[in-house]
DNA sequence: CCATAAGCGAGACGGTACGTCCAGTCTTCCC
DNA sequence: GGGAAGACTGGACGTACCGTCTCGCTTATGG
């Protein structure tokens, strides 16, 4: 683990990008949407909260949006990272789990809601979001479901998309309405889904 | 003098609420959501498009939610409303169908997405959504699919709010991310969910 | 002196104009302008202070420049009438230390004020506070003083209108500005003005 | 390629307060006063008519009655400024018609009849146009005052303040009721209360 | 080795919408 | 027909952010 800087501290960047500065943004947009909700996430309020000037938020993000996108990739990687191991049902299981687990309880959970609901209101939201987040993760998940599939672990009816959307859509409906995710949902719909009868 | 006619026109109201105003707002509403997103739907764009004062909204709705949320109510039981005849398998699938169609294709559903968007955004809007529309609606369904399993149609093995939630939320699921519903979705679901292999 | 009204009391008038009514207005605009200024004096104020409909006011005053011109010319008449009778250099005197009292102590003088104020922001009313209060009273100030001059009791140097204006100016003139009136100024300026030294 | 001129123009402001607003702001205020009244001159109608944003008003003046008191402050410097020379009487005398001229024919002196009748309708205007404009005003006439009667130019039986109220308050007092002021009346009165016979 | 170029905090600027208040008009229903 | 009640259009209020801009400063780099 490297020290975090050989002098004290380093008062102003000078030539290159404030690095301080943008993890000043970062958190102080998190901050904001989980304290005040997206509503009180404005550009002001990140400059102020973060100490940093607006227009060095507009040199660097298009918009808060791309903020708080830049904030859900990294802690998605962290907290819920698509399996890259042995496609077993356990480890499909698992991811699923800790998407459910992300999105309840986990506060950064938080913003991908927020940028779901965005994305609603918003078409430009919608595209970034698409394509810096839902179809990356998506494609690397429908490649770890072909290769379960080819293991033989699980043999779904549905196309891959499909037979994920069935899977995540439940959680994620539950909660955008504010209810709360029933027991035995996950698991039977991964039963249910992934391991069909064969009629 | 003769009076102009009896029941020609009413110009202005007096002294009740003037129900063209009304609906000079509702639809403004609704039609400024279509044109011009969420973002368009400002009060001030509300009253200029409906010819109707600023004021006149104030009096009478809290907010813009609550002019979306009258809309929906009343496109939603146009458009979809909960069968309370026979409690058939068919019918429970003809008013999934018809809600997928709704929240696809129709333009009013774009109101249900906007609305469960800006409840992410705004704990009261989330309230009032479900006080008024999600809680009334589910406990119909509730009642509906109850009544389907009494009568022998279904059998599910998740508890009512589970299997409704894994029913309708791949459906809202795809509609937020904006990938279209993968076809035989909705009837897979329903054969895999409500006619599960006894095991 | 009439009693107020022969049966207790009469609950609406009819088919003719209501006094109750009328006088509630007068009264209402009175106190909102002495307790809460010029600015809380708006017409809805009024109407709610005197518990009365907004177009019962509008019915029967074209404006609240108006209300106040009402309760102005009645309180005049009964603080400091323009006297009648001898026209003495005493009786002169006596009504102008009766117009500063008037101005300077009584509540009611406040109006005059308000409507001289008024008048200078509005065209309308300075048209009507002349009209009906400025020249009439002036009318007669000026037949007091012709008496008076008439009768040997003064003999000013300047025409009537620029002596009453020269009179009356600095007292009005101390109280816009807020300022008391100097002890001596209104006999000091009588003195100067209407017996000058004959050079 | 060379710079395109160092002193040509400039077109925003950056950083540091906008003088051509501040001056389009003040010129506008001026010119609604004039054109529509006090009753026209809403601070949105001035942004309007100075192609200035609403906050940009509100950022430096409390008011529109500051702006006001700006723009009279200015003029009346310029128009007529308390003499600060020889005092002689006939400097007193000048001072006296050029404030009248200020007041009767100059539309700058409307800025300060407006403001005098503001000032009845609030209390708030009252104090600061004494404080920042007849306050200092009075200050130096009462200095200029002094002088004169100390050069023997001079000798008013009434106090300064109460002789410079007589002076300007008949002056004031024609113009706010609309009526000219009397040929001579400048005149009579400066000769009767600052040289007046001795008895 | 110093000019220059970029990053940065600060904050003024023209706009747009907010939600409130009042003006003045109109209509209904009761007396 | 008078009057209470109150809905209606219209428009100004003062506030909050938006996204753009310029200023004056700091620092790293390259001619």
């Amino acid at each position: 683990m490297p020290a975090v800087s050989p002098q004290s501290r380093r008062p102003r960047s000078g030539n290159r990008r404030d690095e301080s500065a943008r993890l000043a943004v970062l958190h102080a947009a998190d901050d904001l949407l989980v304290e005040h909700g997206f509503g009180g996430l404005t550009i002001e309020a990140i400059a102020r909260s973060a100490g940093v000037a607006k227009q060095t938020i507009y040199r660097w993000w298009p918009s808060k949006v791309e903020i708080l996108l830049d904030t859900l990739i990294e802690d998605s990687e962290k907290r819920f990272p698509v399996p890259d191991g042995k496609p077993t049902a356990e480890n499909l299981r698992g991811y699923l789990r800790g998407f459910a687990r992300f999105v309840t309880r986990d506060p950064a959970g938080k913003v991908l809601l927020a940028l779901l609901a965005e994305a609603q209101h918003n078409p430009g939201t919608a595209e970034i979001l698409r394509e810096r987040y839902l179809d990356p993760r998506r494609d690397r998940e429908r490649a770890l479901l072909a290769r379960a599939i080819e293991a033989g672990e699980v043999s779904p009816k549905l196309g891959p998309d499909a037979v994920l959307d069935a899977l995540v859509g439940p959680i994620v409906y539950c909660v955008l309405t504010g209810s709360s995710v029933p027991r035995g949902l996950v698991d039977t719909l991964f039963d249910d889904l992934l391991r069909p009868r064969p009629d």
